[in-house]
DNA sequence: TTCCTTGCAAATCGTTTGCATAATG
DNA sequence: CATTATGCAAACGATTTGCAAGGAA
């Protein structure tokens, strides 16, 4: 299972750090075809999961039914919009303390948490005022 | 759209509530077919995803790729084994100051978030323990 | 040459849906 | 009677996988 150099992987990677909108691997596909217009599908699944699998990107589950996909590893948190869909990254405090707040009472282990907060955005917000 | 009575809707309501453990519709299936078994999947389904809908039970998303469902409504938070995908209720405080947190540097409107943890539940805790 | 990676297509899996029939109010 | 709900099977959409051929070390 040694590594190999891949040039579609390449494409994939670097496609991924040029956006913050959180792709998802449709939209990655569609993109990275026009560099490469024989790249398949399957290769691109197979890419993001192992370039989240080694921690090179991260795999978002969204409860859109669609994963998508972040080229930003850091810790962060972001927003879903409930009437458009799009994903932002939010500038906020760390709030990991609530790991250990749900560890007190429990006696298993918690390695971590996943959080993503939903509404509306800035733009869908002035939509709903103005109709 | 008036609701009507449905034999069925009443058997899958009544199966859920007496479980704690946020079952799968397949699971719900399963277990109602013993009380009715000419009970179809697509019922079931059309069942889980009305009573969500109406606010009488929770879809649960947990990252799994299976929706889970849970006859507690109330607010509180779940732990998700990673080994042995059991899914648990948490007794922990409030955590929803979170949402002012992240709304303090957006523009948009946050309605709500989703969180939930994961890690070893003890019983796999133990097994890692003694292997 | 070894074996990882690709392209392609078929397969999977959870979930949804169209339709004719049955049940509810 | 007007409508909602059901069973069945087919359809769906996102993702995965088997396989033979291509490319990297």
């Amino acid at each position: 299972m040694a590594l190999k150099h891949s040039k579609q992987r390449d494409l994939i990677k670097e496609f991924l750090m040029t956006r913050k909108d959180h792709p998802t691997a449709d939209v990655v596909y569609m993109n990275v075809r026009q560099q490469n217009p024989n790249i398949s599908l399957g290769t691109v699944y197979r890419n993001l999961t192992l370039l989240a699998d080694i921690g090179e990107i991260a795999r978002l589950r969204l409860g859109d039914g669609v994963d998508h996909f972040d080229a930003d590893t850091s810790p962060h948190y972001h927003f879903v919009c409930t009437h458009c869909g799009s994903v932002i990254d939010l500038e906020m405090d760390d709030i990991s303390e609530i790991v250990a707040q749900a560890g007190a009472n429990f006696d298993g282990h918690i390695e971590g948490h996943v959080t993503y907060f939903y509404g509306s955005c800035s733009d869908c917000k002035k939509k709903e005022l103005s109709s």
